[in-house]
RNA sequence: GGUCGAGUGGCCGAGAGGCUUAGGCUCAGCUCUGCAAAAGCUGCUACAGCGGUUCGAAUCCGCUCUCGACCUCCA
């Protein structure tokens, strides 16, 4: 187990070393998706991430406990806590049962993380599966003396709260002037203070989506579901709690107040936040109108994107960014990726073909050392990246005969390379080659070499051309030719 | 207005007081090659501006300019 790790902790807004409570074994919690419509690639940014996080973790001989929810109830257009959710929104626009809606998003948001081949969390709780368990932990915030209850539904009383725990504690922003600011808006809510938050919200007659409570029908607040699930899965107290940036200063803020308001202390030592996503610099969300979907970044189907990018070369991409850094999605941006990816890959399957010698003039040791060490200092994959990148071209300088490497040294390598790239960064080719396209591209790559062999270059041009015009590039060598998609 | 963060070479993007010319992409040249492609080598040496601290600053401090995020639903 690794002792040196170090991760940027957004409480106390620096690097800390990495104690987990109950090593070997860490507990993290990361804020799934809303499923009531398809996931955009900022949000794919913050889970791509977090499976960064978690594969490393891992990779470090920690046994990781990683629960990431499915929201699927009580998260409501506004933050107004009246109106529908936007489940039942959905359901309506799309004429489906709520659930169905529910179905249908949280399938696609599997299928696509799938895609960029990221791991299932070892649990994905829902909201609805919980219901019972929010209802718990809203009648102790009841009996603690931190909520209170309005015509069937609960809100939290942020102010009473405050006079004995750290409301801001993650933004550091001045509750006083927030508190100033809020009363002079409010008015016209059953909320004592408008900062004040809905633990529980009393369902309309035709609320499509409700659960009996002590309170009557109604349905959960959108924060409680965490702190109960968070609760439930892996304590009241845990390692790491994550999710992006956007959700530190309203649903963690809540979710820490619901957490102390319940126990008495806060439920996570480090608090991870994930920046955003940008487009042409400003951020890519739902309601800018400004997200790709999965299906139209990979065909080019949009009218932001000159071509389409595979999911392995847009995953490449984030990794080329540091987790906590903005990243801008262009063209440009992606088409070097694309490049840079293909080069790794390249490396990567020459690796296999690599012979070993008697003596050997390079050592793996350092470069793994290095990824080491980026990764410890709070997941620096960017880093590790420029360390593969040297280990690519050591793989290209054995391969022309160029550079000798000695047996243990290329099982170190061949390791090496493995375990970040395979294991840590969970990459993986995607050449969809099959056995068929494989049997003609020999048979043609056979005529074209009768060809050479004549000094029938017209002929070896043309298929060489031919076959570049389609997309695959054949390479010559000393060993004869191969191809890729290029 | 408040809180936080950012401005790095043609582009993306690390670094955070001296010993990275980080790395990728692009471009130019060379090697290899029938021609290509791939690969390798070489070159393009940047830190928004102005002051200050220091033997030494992209890195610390101050000011200025520009940009972004959050403070309203959003990963």
């Amino acid at each position: 187990m690794k002792q040196n790790l170090q991760l940027y902790n957004t409480i106390s807004r620096k690097k800390e070393v990495f104690e987990p409570l109950h090593a070997p074994h860490v507990g993290m919690y990361v804020c799934g998706p809303t499923v009531y419509s398809d996931v955009h690639l900022g949000n794919c940014r913050t889970f791509i991430s977090f499976d960064l996080i978690f594969r490393y973790l891992k990779y470090s001989g920690y046994k990781v406990r990683y629960v990431r929810n499915i929201t699927d109830a009580g998260h409501l257009e506004g933050d107004r806590d009246e109106g529908d959710d936007k489940f039942a929104k959905r359901a309506k626009l799309e004429q489906l049962e709520p659930m169905e809606i529910v179905q249908k998003y949280t399938l696609g948001f599997r299928e696509v993380m799938g895609m960029f081949n990221t791991l299932p969390p070892s649990i994905e709780p829902t909201a609805t599966g919980h219901i019972i368990e929010q209802i718990e932990m809203i009648k102790t915030i009841i009996a603690n003396g931190y909520a209170y209850e309005v015509d069937g539904t609960i809100y939290f009383d942020v102010e009473k709260y405050s006079k004995q725990y750290n409301y801001t504690i993650l933004t550091n922003r001045n509750l006083e002037d927030m508190l100033a600011n809020t009363r002079e808006l409010g008015g016209q809510d059953d909320k004592h203070g408008r900062l004040d938050f809905a633990l529980w919200i009393k369902a309309k007659p035709e609320t499509l989506m409700q659960w009996v409570s002590p309170w009557g029908m109604g349905f959960p607040g959108w924060h409680i579901e965490c702190s109960a699930m968070s609760a439930k899965y892996l304590g009241q107290e845990f390692d790491i709690h994550g999710g992006g940036m956007d959700l530190a200063a309203t649903h963690h803020t809540n979710e820490i107040a619901q957490s102390e308001a319940c126990s008495h202390h806060q439920p996570a030592k480090y608090w991870m936040h994930t920046n955003m996503l940008t487009v042409n610099g400003t951020r890519m969300s739902k309601s800018a109108g400004n997200g790709f979907l999965p299906g139209e970044l990979f065909t080019g189907n949009h009218p932001l994107l000159r071509k389409g990018y595979s999911p392995m070369t847009v995953k490449f991409f984030m990794l080329q960014a540091h987790y906590r850094s903005t990243l801008d999605f262009s063209n440009d941006a992606l088409d070097a990726s694309e490049k840079g990816f293909r080069r790794l890959m390249n490396a990567l399957s020459l690796l296999p073909k690599l012979v070993a010698s008697e003596q050997g003039e390079v050592e793996i040791d350092p470069i793994r050392v290095n990824c080491e060490n980026a990764m410890n200092d709070d997941f620096n994959s960017p880093v590790v990246i420029a360390e593969l990148f040297e280990a690519a071209r050591i793989i290209n300088t054995v391969y022309d005969g160029a550079t000798k490497i000695n047996s243990t040294e290329l099982d170190k390598l061949k390791n090496l390379m493995n375990d970040f790239v395979v294991d840590v960064f969970g990459l993986k080719d995607e050449d969809t080659s099959n056995a068929e396209l494989n049997d003609v591209l020999d048979m043609v790559i056979a005529l074209r070499k009768e060809a050479k062999e004549n000094k029938d270059y017209a002929t070896s041009d043309l298929i060489r051309v031919g076959l570049q015009n389609i997309g695959i590039q054949l390479k010559d060598s000393k060993e004869g030719t191969t191809w890729s998609k290029s």
